[in-house]
DNA sequence: CAAGTTAGTGTTATTTTGACACTAACTAAA
DNA sequence: TTTAGTTAGTGTCAAAATAACACTAACTTG
């Protein structure tokens, strides 16, 4: 199971990806990786997730899934024809740039996805490149997690953050009805302080009301096939 | 790797299912299941269900992937704790009622899907349900693979395998625009004879358009993440 | 109090979806 | 040959969802 974690950097209104170094070099393989190690027996896939999460890079933040990755030669192609590796991604959010490293990581850092390795470990290249296209989806639909939002934001803050994502600016009108018809963004009643011009509401991420919402769309979804 | 096999019975208009009974007895386990059986090593999973499809019944039909089941305890709660075994299941329709039973199946038989028993194999009986669940998703959307209808069949006869999935009458206007919009149904230029009444256009399916149909609706998810 | 800046809102046109009723084409029987 | 019987096949209208678009509200500073 494999973690493609993002942070969205404010200052320079970029997304960027969480990275590690395993510790052990194999084979001839690079090792710039994304977070991620296997399974225990008897352990929940997504629990586990989390746990290696925490254990390589010291980010307690929720994750979703969103693929399996299991062409037999997926690991074969390039290093042990031992046995078959089948893995689960996830993608998460954070804003927390304190990391520890632990586990099979040696270090890692955040890097913007404009700059992420076209080589990685074993198929970590385009677990992250489908991660990113799960985001892309994620963001047309308004769908995005915002574990890695400040606490409390405006809309046009959160406006910012999907363009980023998204490449291209948005109709802020319908922007915020879209946004704010799914349900999962709470007002604070406080508003935004020290600018010179009308302040703005600030709003806060529900997780559990978003984790509502998303189960509403898989319940729309056309097919289950797939 | 486990397969949900449907049949259209027209005779009775009603929905079966493909069951077979395992040669060997596990544990106290019932031996009656789904076809399915472990993926080899180097093998595609979908290759592996068509293969063990075809040893076990005889069948040869194309299958659609709808979900994994990968609860540690799935098998665990049950029988074997030696190792933790997860399982990808498959959807399929067939119209071949020729079975020739091998491999891990002793013989088996279709039935009505109001007679699958509450008690199968491991958790087959709740694969199965996912499997039925999955049907009628795709039977809301007018998604459903054809490849258990006749040859060729006329709209009308499309409608009543619809209506017998959803268990309900639709409206007949609106299914023929939607499933014609879809694009992978074809005109013979046969007309459907022996009736006493107006004769009826005869369609084929085309599985390799409807695949095309299916990728497309997987573009327009609202997400990736599941 | 005027100027500057962002916050916040509503309407219209287009597309999609569901509800609904009649004419067309054929056969069989009178 | 005409009429009755039966299913095939088609189009419109209303409702909902979606995209495009421009102005007023609220605050700060000088």
């Amino acid at each position: 199971m494999d973690c493609v974690v993002f942070r969205y950097n404010v200052e320079l209104s970029r997304l960027e990806v969480l990275l590690v170094n395993r510790k052990e070099k194999i084979a001839s393989q690079p090792k710039i990786s994304l977070p991620g190690d296997s399974v225990r027996t008897n352990e929940e896939v997504l629990v586990a997730a989390k746990r290696v999460l925490f254990e390589q890079t010291g980010l307690r933040t929720p994750l979703y899934r969103f693929r399996s990755f299991e062409d037999p030669t997926r690991l074969d192609r390039q290093t042990k024809p031992d046995r078959r590796v089948i893995t689960k991604a996830y993608l998460g959010f954070t804003s927390n740039t304190e990391l520890e490293f632990g586990g099979l990581a040696e270090d890692g850092f955040f890097t913007s996805i404009e700059d992420v390795p076209k080589k990685m470990l074993y198929d970590h290249a385009s677990i992250f490149r489908s991660g990113l296209d799960a985001l892309t989806k994620a963001a047309e639909n308004h769908l995005v997690p915002l574990d890695g939002m400040p606490k409390s934001f405006t809309t046009t803050q959160l406006q910012n953050f999907y363009e980023v994502i998204l490449g291209k600016t948005l109709d802020k009108r319908n922007f915020r009805r879209s946004i704010l018809s799914k349900d999962y963004l709470e007002e604070t009643g406080e508003y935004l302080r020290g600018t010179n011009f009308r302040p703005a509401k600030l709003l806060t991420f529900n997780q559990v009301k978003f984790q509502r919402c998303l189960d509403k769309e898989l319940e729309k979804l056309p097919v289950i096939l797939f």
